[in-house]
DNA sequence: CCTCTGTCTCGACATCCATCGAAACAAGGA
DNA sequence: TCCTTGTTTCGATGGATGTCGAGACAGAGG
């Protein structure tokens, strides 16, 4: 076994989105996002929660949306965001392949 | 459902771990440790593989280390490393539930 | 048109982080 | 003991990142 699991172009795409949920704000917006009545929640529910300014707020949504890890779309003044389980699923097939060793 | 599935304190530590592993040469270590014979490298095999000098490579370990996903243990000259599994699987479980939105 | 509210962008600041050279520490062998 | 090799720690430096205030943009409703 000299192939190296997961290449240096890998490498780099994948550490981008568990960069993204390197900070404990994205992690509860990601969580807040994913367990709210329909999947969405728009801005003016989560800025709430934290002690932070509307800026930040928007910047950390920002790196979750260029991470793929969520989307949004505006209807009317609110702008909604949910989750993308592709991106989730993908970063749990990571560990898991980690985890087990050396893959199929 | 008004309760926070990832709470504040949890999401600290959490983030601690993904950071970790926010960072394409960390990835891949972990990645090489995880796929070599008998589950564990010593750090000379690692070093070679990335054009990085000895005290990156070791600085990476570390952070590693202090996250829990991997453990060191000297035997003689050499320091050979190899994965916790037990953080790598906290991690998917998380991942998981976020995917699947509101828990059990 | 104007205004109000929700959200984002921009620019700045302080802090953190990846990387390295130099030096220290650990273990084995001459 | 000294030397050599493997690994880490220390200190410095350039670049990335979290946070914010001020302002801009978008849409709804007078």
């Amino acid at each position: 076994m000299t192939t190296e699991p997961v290449g240096a172009e890998r490498a780099v795409e994948l550490a981008r989105v568990f960069k993204a949920l390197g900070d404990p704000v994205r992690l509860r917006l990601l969580s807040l996002i994913a367990s709210h009545e329909g999947g969405e929640a728009c801005v003016c529910e989560l800025t709430g929660v934290f002690d932070l300014k509307g800026p930040t707020i928007s910047h950390h949504l920002k790196v979750l949306k260029e991470a793929g890890l969520i989307t949004g779309d505006r209807r009317g003044t609110w702008i909604y965001y949910r989750v993308s389980p592709d991106t989730l699923r993908g970063l749990a097939d990571v560990l898991a392949l980690d985890d087990a060793g050396v893959p199929a």
